[in-house]
DNA sequence: TGTACATCAGTGAACGCGCGTTCACTGATGTAC
DNA sequence: TGTACATCAGTGAACGCGCGTTCACTGATGTAC
């Protein structure tokens, strides 16, 4: 057997997948054909159940590689940040709440990209989706070592909520001033002053 | 002319928008079908086109009575507790972030039920989805009166995305204990000491 | 009061379309000798 | 090195199904005289 653990299957299995993470952000669960997957990774529709069991299979691995990526891209804001002297709390509030985030949903966090249709999937997907959620919040505590106990289940929920209204109200002044409001009452509330520039 | 303001069409229309008023809440946007509304109303589904130029005009005012719906439901719920003399403030997160919310989708609130689906609906349902998002920011705002500025923003994510990351946790301990949290987190910040029972 | 007609809300069959899924096939790559 | 065969990733036509929308029709209600 001459496969190598990085086959040619495996590497289009991937493609699939990187383009399924983008386009259930972008465009919803609803919004995310197989045919429209296969054809952005460049093959035909044919061949998916050669990939995957189902559609949901997919949402699944799909949902896992976004979430992946998103905190992995955090991670790196934050330690960006870090470097110049910024605390890990503000890098994530500031990171996480950028107005950039209002005009590109394909990279962004899957939570807030997805959350109010988390409860409505097959049951696979909901697993997925509770262990993102979980991940999420884990991530907030991380970045908050020295709040109650309560507050990071909040602060992640405030996050994922004004991500959600601003970008309901599109992408002008009115939802990058909803976004600022978060951004300033959370720093307002667990920013230790010390850290203050 | 003998129809009154109230003639059988209007009762015909009001009903099927009173059904999908609930529809897309429990099921979403995509999981809202025509002849799924009309059927559930009693109807078959030739006759819609006489009520609706188009579904997404019905998704409009759907949205449009589900935030009517829930709005009175938390005033009713405010006004209740106020004889018992809780403050508005508690009275709106004990009411949006209670844990019988997390079972029944259908009669909530429509911006934690559709969030993250706002905004990619057609123009029409955005700009009701936008309207239904300033309210429930100026709603937090009237029961905030004394908190600065940028705290209504900030509070009504807070009570979106808790609500929705308790609910893709499912129904159970785990759900309830977010909800829990939120709700620690917010009157620890926000509750006038005074008024502390 | 009674008859003829107009209006109107709702019916049900039909349309074109895109979906998830299946499957017989193709053509390239790898293996055996 | 060369030939015959097996494997395997991907193709493209086809399936049954449900969707939003249209439309000719029906039967009940209201109006005219």
């Amino acid at each position: 057997m001459s496969r190598t653990p990085n086959s040619r299957k495996e590497e289009t299995h991937e493609r699939i997948v990187a383009v399924a993470a983008r386009a259930i952000r972008e465009r919803g669960y609803a919004g995310v054909g197989v045919a429209d997957v296969m054809k952005e990774a460049g093959l035909t529709h044919g061949g998916f159940y050669a990939h995957f069991d189902s559609r949901d299979a997919l949402l699944v691995e799909a949902l896992e590689r976004a979430g992946r990526e998103s905190a992995e891209a955090l991670a790196l804001a934050a330690e960006r940040r870090a470097r110049r002297g910024v605390s890990a709390f503000r890098a994530l509030v500031e990171t996480y709440l950028a107005d950039s985030n209002l005009a590109s949903l394909a990279c962004g966090c899957p939570v807030a990209a997805l959350g109010s249709d988390m409860p409505r999937q097959s049951e696979a997907v909901r697993e997925a989706s509770a262990h993102r959620v979980r991940r999420l919040i884990a991530g907030v505590r991380g970045a908050l070592p020295d709040a109650p106990r309560a507050a990071a289940a909040a602060v992640a929920g405030t996050l994922v909520g004004a991500l959600q209204l601003a970008r309901a109200l599109g992408d002008g002044e009115e939802a990058r001033a909803v976004l600022a409001d978060a951004r300033k009452s959370l720093l307002a509330q667990y920013e230790p002053p010390a850290a203050a520039h």
